[in-house]
DNA sequence: CACGAAGTGTTGAGTTTTCAACACTTTTGT
DNA sequence: ACAAAAGTGTTGAAAACTCAACACTTCGTG
């Protein structure tokens, strides 16, 4: 039994904002939404999250820090393989053109230097 | 008022066959679908997602075919976009290395070569 | 042309989601 | 110590969603 019950709209946004923010409170949470509603309806949410399993709460001095259960690197596998399969048919390199394409000129010459690297890397493994 | 209605859960599911597919009927759509409901309750999405304009339907000899109003090349940007920030912080180089690790070993020398020259141009662009 | 098959639209009922009101507890400042 | 502020939980009502039943139309074929 590995497998979460589907998320609604409110449920999904909330999650996007934990993955985001890492950690945070109810208020915290609260205040990334679009169009927030009231501060109990947050909490309601946020308890049905923890119902399904999606959420963990701790208590942080006298409030709860809510965070995701499933690892952030599973997560980030997963919504990226959602989106490159969905969107770009499985292609890798229209999906890196499309990332180089939003990070415009803000790639360093580091950075541009260790991609670089981990496409020869890439090459390697794969054969 | 260029912003769309959000969409439940199911209307999404709807989207995303709708991406991963490219224009498709009715029947096309149901059998892409995790647990799919009956035909009937397939085209009562249908026609909520054309009336909230998040589809366009032509008569297609004599059925009907759905696509997306968002152009292709938007919602792809978009897409990836959000998985950007939500998932990696903004960093395009955590998001390539994810793609190269999901891509594995299917990336030809071709598809290297020319995500490397992606890359090069990325870089001039960028000053 | 008759009849089944394929395609479509409408309706409304059952369920889920969304949300705020309210009551309560803990913390903080004076 | 008291009151205000911050944090939390429960509840139930309103809205949205999901879905299938049913009626209807169009197409293909004997």
């Amino acid at each position: 039994m590995t497998q979460l019950p589907p998320l609604s709209r409110r449920e999904r946004e909330v999650m996007d904002v934990l993955y985001e923010l890492g950690p945070a409170t109810a208020v915290e949470i609260r205040e990334r939404l679009a169009d927030p509603p009231t501060d109990s309806a947050v909490r309601s949410i946020l308890r049905i999250l923890v119902s399904k399993r999606h959420l963990e709460r701790a208590p942080e001095g006298h409030r709860y820090v809510y965070s995701p259960t499933m690892p952030v690197l599973r997560a980030r596998r997963s919504a990226m393989h959602r989106v490159l399969r969905t969107f770009f048919g499985g292609s890798v390199e229209g999906a890196v053109a499309m990332l180089l394409e939003l990070g415009e000129g803000d790639l360093t010459p580091e950075e541009r230097e260790r991609i670089m690297a981990m496409i020869d890397q890439a090459e390697e493994d794969g054969r």
